[in-house]
DNA sequence: GATCGTTCTATTTTT
DNA sequence: TAGAACGATC
């Protein structure tokens, strides 16, 4: 390799250039949306490596999704193959690792499994006998969300999440119980790493010896937590020396009500002392119409740093704003937008369907099955959410760590066994903190359950003797896939889910048999069974439906939130009423946050744009009068077009509505200022040197944002033109 | 432990 | 409206 080669550095514009080889004590990079941010901080790493000579195991790099995280290494990789030492993983994938490898350190069993909050509810309830289900699942919410924010049962400040004194009792309860099992929950990965770190010198010492560079993506959505362990990490307080560069845009940080504090981003300079600040404006996705009114609307926010996207791409079309009566005039409407794009050539890849509640998608499915327009919904039932695929992993998870009660619970009477949950109860209140299989043997039961525990520890025993112990001794031909099909086949769970198969025509066998052929390239080891393990609890992501819908030609619906880094060509953002979207109860922060969430969606939009607005809407069983979403007031005066009629007394600063029952295919009227469109507006009859007499039949923009006419002839042909170059080939007649 | 009828409730969800 | 959740019953 040549010493000096940067010509990936070529590509870079000059903000990019800056941020990339920037050099000081902390970065921030305040990256727009569309902006190049994954090329940025790729690019950084390859820099740092390759120029500036950094041992790449000295470099960190985050993220939040296992997705972009992927994405960051596999490109960063192919810019500086040196980069596949580094470390970049998602924040919960470190600390996972960071657990392991500090598990005494950080009082955790080594063979730990990652709670979900399924996982938390039963704990919950085991822990405070007698609560209603509804009452567990509060706690939950707040045990996550304290240790969002960083705080343990001891703290002062509880009240942050909305606990009292009670409530510390229950997280303290929980906590106990928890560490009992030796497993974590997700907090545990931040929040461990964070508490170990901050009680333990000399490992932060080593740790910041460690990594000399950290990076982090999406910083938007990081949570105090998080933010707390950055700062160990970095030892910023202690004069370590680590350079820090977070990346982020505060216009796009949509999960506060999950803990994500936007106040991070706000305030890192603060936190992290001589931060130089960059900001990324130029915008290569979307046209700049949509950009105009992405930034109307969020410049209505207060907390903000600022700043103006700058599309790098033309004009384009401006959006459009539709009215219609109800949501089965929405979901109608857009089934004809896009089936007659589609006739001209649109594929349905094009096209995402935005709404703000998963609901909404239903009227959507109902209708485009109608119309036979294929369609994927992101976000829907999660495999991993699946019964059978929770029982499968329960009883691998129980192999990994048997002082798991809760996945004890779940499969010692599943199938039935006679071990109700009052002999689960004797069980693990005997052996709490310890292999559960063991106090199972010794207590004694009621006959029934004694026999049922026997055959239970037996299947136990005869799926952890397939493991081999290290790795050295796994047999040859062999993958974790053949144990996971033995879990289905001995426990029974295959035969019990078989059953369900028939009477309720459910995939339960074939979920099963994909869960095994998922595990097939992990090696037949407990070391193997646990990266398994970690692989499925640290990505419960919707994998694959959006690029299932680009290979499928199928248009994607799918929630707002869900589209946070994901872009399309033509975008219909659904149900722009005040009390969908924003929900009437949003104010203040919340109210800015929603506003932040339109923005995400409008900056998803490539090449067109529409946002679609009922007078009428059923929610609930109910169905109400709704009003226009505020947000659409936000748009800018000019910055979109109107179809149909406004409700009464709704007056747009905007102007213009088109007359009743004007809804139309949008493309088919569009008023171009242009004076070129003027000219060659639909309707017009031309000649063409090479093609004789004919006539516009249909004018619109490219994805350019060129104007294009298309031009039938006499002669029968039809064809495009853009008339911009063409002005003394095609002749408009009567001019 | 399965099934049926009644009652209640109702965002968003990277890991 | 529709689903989950709970209690009563077999």
């Amino acid at each position: 390799m040549t010493d000096f080669s940067p010509q990936y550095l070529d590509v870079l514009n000059e903000e990019q250039l800056a941020a990339v080889t920037h050099e000081g004590k902390s970065l921030l990079i305040l990256a727009g949306a569309g902006s190049g941010k994954t090329r940025v901080v790729t690019t950084k790493i390859a820099w740092l490596i390759q120029h500036k000579h950094v041992d790449p195991y000295s470099i960190l790099a985050v993220t939040f999704t296992k997705k972009a995280a992927n994405e960051m290494k596999e490109r960063a990789v192919k810019l500086e193959p040196k980069a596949q030492w580094s470390q970049i993983r998602t924040f919960h994938s470190w600390g996972a690792y960071f657990l392991r490898r500090y598990a005494d350190e950080a009082g955790v069993d080594k063979n730990f499994t990652v709670y979900d909050e399924d996982d938390m509810a039963t704990l919950v309830s085991k822990a405070i006998p007698s609560l209603p289900k509804k009452e567990v699942s509060q706690i939950v919410r707040k045990i996550s969300l304290a240790k969002d924010y960083g705080l343990t049962p001891a703290s002062k400040n509880l009240e942050l999440v909305g606990g009292d004194g009670v409530f510390a009792g229950q997280y303290a309860l929980y906590q106990e119980r928890l560490r009992s099992t030796g497993n974590v929950d997700f907090g545990d990965l931040i929040l461990l790493p964070y508490l170990t770190l901050k009680n333990n010198e000399a490992l932060r010492r080593d740790i910041h010896f460690r990594y000399r560079v950290i990076m982090v993506d999406e910083y938007q959505d990081s949570n105090i937590a998080q933010s707390l362990l950055l700062q160990e990490l970095s030892g910023v307080n202690e004069n370590a020396g680590t350079y820090v560069c977070v990346v982020g845009d505060d216009d796009q940080s949509i999960y506060r009500f999950r803990g994500a504090e936007v106040r991070n981003i706000l305030e890192f300079k603060n936190q992290f002392p001589g931060t130089d600040l960059i900001r990324l404006v130029k915008n290569y996705r979307s046209t700049q119409e949509i950009l105009q009114c992405a930034d109307c609307v969020v410049s209505n926010n207060e907390g903000r740093l600022g700043k103006t996207l700058v599309a790098a791409r033309g004009k384009g079309k401006k959006p459009t704003l539709v009215f219609l009566p109800t949501q089965d005039d929405e979901t109608l409407f857009c089934a004809n937008l896009i089936e007659q794009q589609h006739d001209k050539g649109v594929p349905y890849s094009d096209w995402a369907i935005l709404y703000r509640m998963n609901a909404q998608s239903l009227g959507f499915e109902t209708t485009f099955l109608h119309s036979k327009i294929p369609y994927g919904i992101v976000g829907t039932l999660k495999f991993y959410d699946r019964e059978e695929i929770k029982d499968a992993l329960a009883w691998i998870s129980f192999i990994a760590n048997p002082k798991d009660e809760v996945a004890f619970r779940r499969i010692v009477n599943k199938p039935v066994r006679g071990i109700g949950p009052s002999s689960q109860d004797k069980i693990v209140d005997a052996g709490l903190g310890e292999d559960l299989t063991g106090a199972a043997k010794k207590i004694k039961l009621a006959k029934k359950a004694s026999e049922g525990i026997e055959d239970f520890c037996r299947i136990f025993d005869e799926l952890s003797a397939m493991l081999a112990d290290d790795e050295d001794s796994v047999p040859a031909g062999t993958s974790l896939a053949d144990f996971v099909k033995e879990v289905g086949e001995k426990t029974g769970l295959k035969e019990f889910h078989q059953m369900q198969d028939e009477i309720a025509g459910t995939q339960k066998i074939s979920n099963l048999e994909e869960l095994a052929n998922s595990a097939v390239q992990y090696p037949l080891s407990r070391k193997g069974l646990l990266d398994f393990l970690d692989s499925i609890s640290l990505d419960r992501s919707t994998q694959g439906a959006e690029e299932d819908a680009a290979s499928q030609d199928k248009v994607t619906l799918i929630t707002l939130h869900n589209t946070k880094g994901l872009e399309y060509k033509r975008v219909i953002i659904t149900g722009m009423e005040y009390g969908v979207f924003p929900r009437e109860d949003k104010a203040g922060d919340d109210l800015e946050e929603e506003r932040r969430l339109f923005y995400v969606g409008i900056t998803r939009a490539q090449n067109e744009l529409y946002f679609t607005s009922c007078a009428m809407r059923r929610l609930y069983g109910r169905s109400n009068y709704m009003q226009p979403s505020p947000f659409l007031n936000e748009l800018g005066k000019g910055n979109f077009r109107i179809l149909g009629e406004a409700p009464f007394g709704f007056n747009f600063a905007n102007g213009r509505a088109a007359g009743a029952g004007a809804i139309e295919g949008a493309s088919s009227s569009a008023a171009y200022s242009d004076p070129i469109a003027k000219k060659y507006c639909k309707g017009a009859m031309v000649y063409h040197d090479d093609w004789g007499h004919g006539q516009i039949v249909h004018a619109d923009l490219t994805d350019e944002g060129e104007y294009v006419v298309t031009v039938n002839f006499e002669t029968g042909g039809s064809k495009k033109f853009l008339p911009k170059y063409q002005s003394s080939s095609l002749l408009v007649e009567g001019t």
